[in-house]
DNA sequence: GTCTATATCCCGATAGAC
DNA sequence: GTCTATCGGGATATAGAC
């Protein structure tokens, strides 16, 4: 009964606080040492609670994956804006993609590394397009309407970013400012060189190998 | 006693047998299907034998890791000693390493995405080392001697290769032939066009990044 | 030095009462 | 929607047989 004296707050909304609590368990603890259970103690509530909101543990990890995806576009879109050339925003969206990594390792690894399967959480994929818009937009400017080229482009760069975000995470453990720094302007660097030489990443053979 | 009807097959080398049970493992279920009580099930051996051997679970991973490299270099080396043009070398190891990922997913994976700490287990960096010096070599062939530009080429590289693998890896559960083709010729072709901008990797400012 | 047997703890998940 | 109770499984530690 809503009598008080609870020890923890129960309320309407136990779904949103579990991607809350699990959130924060995974930026202590890291992925492995989040679990069901330990969330549920968090919140004072019993260890089968969340699974009136959820189906299981990775249908909680897809929720805060969404919110990830958030995250991440809210971190990468504003230093690209301050640029107008394309490849100076591809390069400011690569050194930002970099850092958000060194910055929000849970939440990056959750996205990458956490083995959820994303076709089975098609909520990630429609999370995520925002985010690809925003980076199609450069990609197409330097394209030439070559729509072909574009789709080429955009993979290189995101292989790009993602690639040089995992190196400097597996590197070290923390990395520490320097080391972010010179990881973010490396991917940077990698972007505009990429940039320089698109006209090598399109399909030389027959058109159209997928639409 | 080694007498006759024993169920299964004990030997004076469990250890080997475990590394090659866990391989197996992974390979049948994943990462997240493997356990040391599974594996000393198969083995027909109690859950507590693989602690005479390897510390935890992650040690036991650690040395598949380690097989896991040798496995990657055999796969890396032969495709690449095909040329002799250090960038045909380069874009050679790039299709290699993404079609290595393809048809090793469970290996790939225990390398990158299994949370190992690699700092706590060094063995993991010996394994790495005699991939990373065939490949130097065609780095230190495009720098002109310039040991600095070297090093951002091998990290861009290295970044190019990896990033391309893990794009393909979580698009789709089950890479078919062909998109693992378009995947690979990807990486091929962003090395290339790498190679060809490779001097707009060289640090601008100072010299001596690092060693 | 290698393996068995056993025991504890934590986690994921389900069933049924309120 | 939440709780209590419970099941099965895995990680880990220890004691002792060979």
């Amino acid at each position: 009964m809503p009598r008080p004296g609870n020890k923890r707050y129960h309320h309407g909304d136990l779904r949103a606080a579990l991607i809350e609590t699990a959130a924060e368990l995974i930026a202590e603890r890291g992925l492995r040492g989040f679990s069901l259970a330990e969330a549920s103690r968090r919140l004072g509530v019993a260890v089968s609670a969340p699974y009136a909101h959820f189906e299981d543990r990775d249908d909680l990890l897809a929720a805060v994956a969404v919110r990830a995806f958030e995250l991440i576009h809210a971190a990468l879109v504003p230093p690209m804006d301050e640029f107008s050339e394309p490849a100076d925003r591809l390069a400011a969206m690569a050194r930002a993609y970099v850092r958000f990594a060194a910055g929000n390792r849970p939440m990056f690894e959750v996205l990458y590394v956490s083995g959820l399967d994303k076709s089975r959480h098609p909520e990630i994929e429609a999370a995520e397009r925002p985010l690809n818009e925003a980076f199609e937009g450069c990609v197409r400017a330097l394209a030439d309407g070559d729509d072909d080229l574009a789709v080429e482009m955009a993979v290189a760069f995101e292989a790009t970013a993602r690639g040089h975000a995992m190196l400097m995470l597996d590197g070290e453990a923390a990395p520490d400012r320097s080391a972010v720094d010179v990881a973010a302007e490396r991917a940077a660097r990698a972007t505009r060189a990429l940039v320089e030489s698109r006209s090598l990443l399109a399909i030389p053979s027959s058109r159209g190998v997928q639409k």
